[in-house]
RNA sequence: GCCCGCUUGAUGGAAUGGUAGACAUAGCGGACUUAAAAUCCGCAGGCUUCGGCCGUGCCGGUUCGAGUCCGGCAGCGGGUACCA
C-alpha cells in the first residue's frame, strides 16, 4: 500500500496548475465574474499563521467559485510602506526598501507553498514606484476636486530624538527610544475631507447587506452623526462687562438648558488661550493638559479636571442666571465647537464634574412615574424620557417637544440653529517619515503649495538616505527637496511629508483589476471586476481601513477613476477571527517567542538560559509581543494540505482561535486515512447505476458542505467530511457505489486540500484535473428520508422518541403520541392540557 | 472611559426558539504485534437511593419549550483616528 507523500505530490500539482494557467484571471464580459480578496499582508519578515488562515479561507472560496463556473479574480500584493521598515533600517543599518523587498521574496515563497490559487501575474507592492505614482495622481485629482486641504494639528513630539512619534511609540508619556517626556506640537498637515462624505458613508451602511452587522454598527457609531443645536452664550468678563465675542456651544440636549450649571471649554479653545496669557495658573493648567497623550483612550480615561475662569456666561432665557466658565480637560477641540454647557442632572460626566466642583444639580426632566416636586438626582444622572420641569416655558413638555421649542426660539432670536454633527474627523494623512508615498506638492514662497504636474510623476523617494539620525530623512535631504516651482519657476521646496499607509491600502483592490495600467485604473477592467464580491480580513480593520476604503471609492468615482457601480468597494465582507497565542515574558519584562519556551512540569523556562518565564494573557499574535508561530515548519513536516485542513477545521472562521500545536497531527492522520481509502477503492469497476449507503451519505454531505462553504462555515464542512469518511469506510470497499462515494468526497475536499484531491482524483480515473472540473450536484433521489424520528417532550423534558413516516400529518403524529406507552404513563389517564407538534422537529406534551 | 464582540465537557467546538455536547484533539479500555509505532474497535458532562436529578459565565424575565430572545452584571478580547 502506498503512503501519501506530500513532499512529492504537492510540488507536482503546483507545477501542473501553473502550466495550465488556471489561476490567471482575464476580463471577459461574457462570463460571470467573482472577485475574492483577502486583506494583503504587511511584509514584516515571515508569513504567520494568521495570514495563512486568512488566505486559505479566500482560496477555498476562490476554488469553489471557479468550480461553480465563475471567472475568478484572486490576487495578492504587499502593503509595503510603513514604520517597521524604518525601524529595521535603523536597527540593522540597512535600507527600508531592501529590507522590505527581501521580506516580500521570503513571504511570497512561503505563500506559494500553501497552494493558493492566486493570480501572481497581478502582484505588486505599494512601495513600487509604479503603484505610488498612480496614488500621487489620485492625490492630485482629489486635491483638484476639493477633497484635500491643509490645517494645523497636534502630533507627539520627542524633544530628544527630534522626531514625531506614532501613538504606539509613546509608552507612559515617554518616547520609546529616548525615554524623554513626549510633548505635543502643532504642525500644518494634509487632510482628506472624509467628513464631506459623512452622511453618505453612514446612510450607505444600510446597503451593505453582505457585511457583518457588528461592523456596520461600529462604522455607524464611529461616524457618530448627532442632531443638535449650536448657539451663543453672551460672555461676561471679571468686571461684569459683556464681551464682544460670544461663546458658541453645541449640544444634543437643548431641552435641558434650564438645568445648565456651567460651561466648559477645551484647553485648545481660543478663549482659554487668550485667558491664559494673563493667568499663570490657567497657563499651567493648559500645560498640564498638553502633557496628556493624543489618544482618545488616554483623554477619556484621565481624571476629569476643570479650571474655573474669571468669566461667566449669561443664560440665554434667564438673564439673571450667570454660569461659571471652566476650562475642562475632557472637552475636545475637534468635536462640535470645543465648548459645551453642562447639565449635571442629566449627563453622568457633567454630574461627576458638578459633584467635584460643588455645582448645583437641578433636575429638569422628570420621569413620568415620579413626582416633579420631590424628584432628585443622586449619584446617577437621569438620561431617560420624561416631562420637563423647573424650566419656565418648557414645563410639561416632552423631551422632544422641548428640544424643538428651544431650537425655535433660538432661531427666532438669531441666537442659534439646528446642526448635524459628526464624531468623525477629517483624515490626517501627513507623516513626517521617509518610507511612504511622497505627497506630490511643491511649496513656493510666491505661489504657495503647487501640485506637481502629472507629467513629472512619480515624485520618487531618494535612494540616498541615512537613518543614523532620528527624524525625517527627507527633511535633511536638500538635494532631494530643493526644486523649482512648477508654476513660476522660482526656487522652491518639495513637500517632505509622506502619506499615511492607510492611503496605500484604500485603493489597492481597484489596482488589482489592471495593475499594469498607466492610469490608476482602466475603465473596462474596473467596470467588469468591481466591486469586490468577497473581502476577507481581520476584524481589527473593522473601522479605519474599511471606512477609508469606502471614502476612497467615492473619491475615485467622483474623479472619474471608478464607475458609479463601484461606489462601495466591497459587496460582502467576512471578518475572520484572530489567531491568538499565550504571551511569555522574562522577569525584566522582555517578550519571549513560543519557540524559546520550555515547560518543565509546572515551571516555565527559557529554552537556552533557563530563566523563569511568566505566562501572560492570550492575545492576538503580534511581532511586538513575539507570540507568533511560523507556519512553514508545519508545511515542511506535514504538507500544505494538512496545514490548510487543520487551520479551518477547529474554530469557526469568524472566531478568534488560540493556536496550540496539538491537532495538526489529527489532520495529518486524516489525510493518510483518505489516501488509504482511495488506495482500497481505486481499482473497483465503475457502475453508473450503483447505489449504497455510502453513496447516499456522500450526496447528503455534498449538499450540506456546499451550503457550509457558501456560508463560511468551514469548520462544519470539515466535520461533515470527517463523518463521511467514517461512513464510506464502513461500506463494502469493493462496491462500485463506494468508489463513486469516494470520488464525490474528493471533489468536496478539493477547495480545502487541493493537492491531495488532485492526486486522488487522478488515481480514481478523473479525466481532467479538478481545477478544470465543475462542482458536482447532489442527486435529489438520495436526499429524501422515508421516516423521521421525533423527540417527545413531556412538560419540556425529553422522555421518549417516536418514529413516524416523513410525510405524517399533525393529526397522525398526535394520535401516535397519545398511544405511546411512555406518554400514557406520564399522563396517568388524564388528557394533556396542550399538545404541541412541530412536524419533522419535536413533540411537546403539556400535562 | 467610550464603541463592538465573545463566554457551552479536560480542550477546539456543534445545535432554523425544538433531543445540549455532532465532529475533532487529549484521555482511558480493548484488538492486532515478541514489543513498539501505525491501524482498527469501544468508553467518556456531573451527581444518583438507578426512579431520576442537575448542567451552556452570573442574576432575573418572556415562552409549551431558551445555549439561542429581552433586561441587568462579571470576566476576556478588538478598536479608539500616527501599529498595520
Amino acid at each position: 500500500m502506498s503512503r501519501y507523500n506530500a513532499r512529492v505530490v504537492e510540488p507536482k500539482w503546483r507545477e501542473k496548475w501553473v502550466e495550465l494557467g488556471c489561476d490567471r484571471a482575464q476580463t471577459d464580459p461574457d462570463k460571470p465574474k467573482y472577485y475574492v480578496l483577502e486583506m494583503f499582508p504587511y511584509p514584516s519578515g515571515r508569513i504567520h499563521i494568521g495570514h495563512t488562515r486568512n488566505y486559505t479561507m479566500g482560496d477555498v472560496i476562490a476554488r469553489y467559485k471557479r468550480a461553480r463556473g465563475f471567472n475568478v479574480l484572486h490576487p495578492m500584493g504587499w502593503d509595503a510602506f510603513g514604520m517597521p521598515a524604518e525601524n529595521a533600517a535603523m536597527e540593522r543599518n540597512t535600507h527600508p526598501g531592501k529590507w522590505t523587498y527581501e521580506n516580500i521574496d521570503t513571504m511570497r515563497a512561503q505563500l506559494k507553498l500553501m497552494g493558493l490559487s492566486i493570480d501572481w501575474s497581478r502582484e505588486f507592492a505599494t512601495c513600487d514606484p509604479d503603484y505610488y505614482a498612480q496614488q500621487q495622481r489620485l492625490f492630485l485629482d482629489f486635491y483638484k476636486a476639493g477633497l484635500v486641504y491643509r490645517k494645523k494639528s497636534t502630533v507627539n513630539w520627542d524633544p530628544v530624538d527630534q522626531t514625531v512619534l506614532a501613538n504606539e511609540q509613546v509608552e507612559d508619556g515617554r518616547g520609546w527610544r529616548s525615554g524623554a517626556l513626549v510633548e505635543k506640537r502643532e504642525l500644518t498637515q494634509w487632510f482628506f475631507k472624509i467628513t464631506a462624505m459623512a452622511d453618505e458613508l453612514i446612510d450607505a451602511i444600510d446597503t451593505l447587506g453582505g457585511w457583518p452587522e457588528k461592523v456596520r454598527t461600529m462604522q455607524a457609531n464611529w461616524i457618530g452623526r448627532s442632531h443638535g443645536l449650536e448657539f451663543k452664550f453672551d460672555v461676561i468678563d471679571s468686571k461684569g462687562k459683556t464681551k464682544a465675542d460670544p461663546l458658541i456651544v453645541y449640544t444634543t440636549r437643548p431641552d435641558t438648558l434650564f438645568g445648565a450649571a456651567f460651561c466648559a471649554i477645551s484647553p485648545g479653545h481660543p478663549l482659554a488661550l487668550s485667558l491664559a496669557k494673563r493667568n499663570k495658573k490657567l497657563d499651567a493648567f493648559l500645560a498640564e493638559c498638553r502633557q496628556m497623550g493624543t489618544t482618545e483612550e488616554e483623554l477619556e480615561k484621565a481624571e476629569k479636571k476643570g479650571f474655573k475662569t474669571s468669566y461667566r456666561v449669561r443664560h440665554p432665557f434667564d438673564p439673571d442666571k450667570l454660569l461659571p466658565v471652566y476650562v475642562a480637560n475632557f472637552v475636545l477641540m475637534e468635536y462640535g465647537t470645543g465648548a459645551i454647557f453642562g447639565c449635571p442632572a442629566h449627563d453622568q460626566r457633567d454630574l461627576d464634574f458638578a459633584r467635584k466642583y460643588d455645582l448645583p444639580v437641578l433636575p429638569v426632566v422628570v420621569p413620568e412615574d415620579a413626582d416633579p416636586a420631590s424628584f432628585e438626582v443622586g449619584d446617577e444622572a437621569y438620561t431617560g424620557p420624561g416631562r420637563i420641569a423647573n424650566s419656565q416655558f418648557l414645563d410639561g413638555m416632552s423631551v422632544e417637544e422641548a428640544k424643538a421649542e428651544v431650537a425655535r426660539r433660538m432661531e427666532k432670536d438669531d441666537r442659534g440653529h439646528l446642526k448635524t454633527n459628526y464624531r468623525l474627523r477629517d483624515w490626517g494623512i501627513s507623516r513626517q517619515r521617509y518610507w511612504g508615498c511622497p505627497i506630490p506638492i511643491v511649496h513656493c514662497d510666491a505661489c504657495g503649495p503647487v501640485p506637481v504636474p502629472t507629467d513629472q510623476l512619480p515624485v520618487r523617494l531618494p535612494d540616498d538616505v541615512e537613518f543614523d539620525t532620528p527624524g525625517n530623512p527627507l527633511d535633511r535631504n536638500s538635494a532631494w527637496h530643493s526644486t523649482n516651482c512648477p508654476s513660476c519657476g522660482a526656487k522652491a521646496r518639495r513637500e517632505t511629508d509622506t502619506m499615511d499607509t492607510f492611503v496605500d491600502s484604500s485603493w489597492y483592490y481597484a489596482r488589482f483589476t489592471a495593475p499594469e495600467a498607466d492610469t490608476p485604473t482602466r475603465a473596462e477592467d474596473a467596470a467588469y471586476w468591481l466591486p469586490v464580491d468577497q473581502y476577507i480580513g481581520g476584524v481589527e480593520h473593522a473601522i479605519l481601513h474599511l471606512l477609508y476604503s469606502r471614502f476612497f471609492a467615492r473619491g475615485m468615482n467622483d474623479t472619474g477613476h471608478l464607475p458609479a457601480t463601484a461606489r462601495e468597494p466591497f459587496s460582502a465582507l467576512f471578518t475572520q477571527g484572530m489567531v491568538c497565542h499565550e504571551t511569555y515574558q522574562l522577569p525584566d519584562g522582555k517578550w519571549v517567542s513560543p519557540d524559546d519556551v520550555v515547560r518543565d512540569g509546572s515551571a516555565v523556562k527559557h529554552r537556552s538560559t533557563g530563566a523563569p518565564i511568566s505566562v501572560g494573557p492570550i492575545t492576538k499574535m503580534s511581532k511586538s509581543k513575539k507570540n507568533v508561530v511560523d507556519p512553514e515548519q508545519i508545511i515542511e513536516q506535514f504538507g500544505a494540505d494538512t496545514a490548510r485542513w487543520f487551520m479551518l477545521s477547529d474554530s469557526p472562521p469568524e472566531r478568534d482561535v488560540e493556536w496550540t500545536a496539538s491537532g495538526v497531527e489529527g489532520a495529518w492522520k486524516f489525510v493518510q486515512r483518505v489516501w488509504r481509502l482511495i488506495d482500497q477503492v481505486k481499482d473497483t469497476a465503475d457502475d453508473a447505476n450503483a447505489e449504497n449507503d455510502a453513496l447516499r451519505a456522500a450526496h447528503r454531505a455534498l449538499q450540506s458542505v456546499t451550503a457550509d462553504i457558501e456560508a463560511f462555515r468551514f469548520n462544519k464542512a470539515i466535520a461533515r467530511v470527517y463523518e463521511l469518511l467514517g461512513q464510506i469506510s464502513a461500506a463494502q470497499v469493493d462496491e462500485p457505489a463506494t468508489k463513486a462515494a469516494a470520488r464525490l468526497m474528493i471533489q468536496i475536499m478539493f477547495p480545502f486540500t487541493p493537492h491531495l484531491a488532485e492526486e486522488a482524483w487522478e488515481a480514481l480515473g478523473g479525466e481532467q484535473p479538478l481545477v478544470q472540473t465543475a462542482w458536482p450536484e447532489p442527486n435529489p433521489a438520495f436526499l429524501v428520508d422515508d421516516t423521521v424520528t421525533l423527540p417527545v417532550q413531556i412538560n419540556g423534558k425529553r422522555r421518549t422518541e417516536l418514529t413516524v413516516a416523513a410525510e405524517a400529518s399533525k393529526e397522525e403524529i398526535e394520535a401516535a403520541v397519545l398511544a405511546d406507552a411512555t406518554v400514557q404513563r406520564y399522563l396517568d389517564g388524564k388528557h394533556p392540557k396542550k399538545l404541541i407538534v412541530v412536524p419533522k422537529r419535536i413533540v411537546n406534551v403539556v400535562a
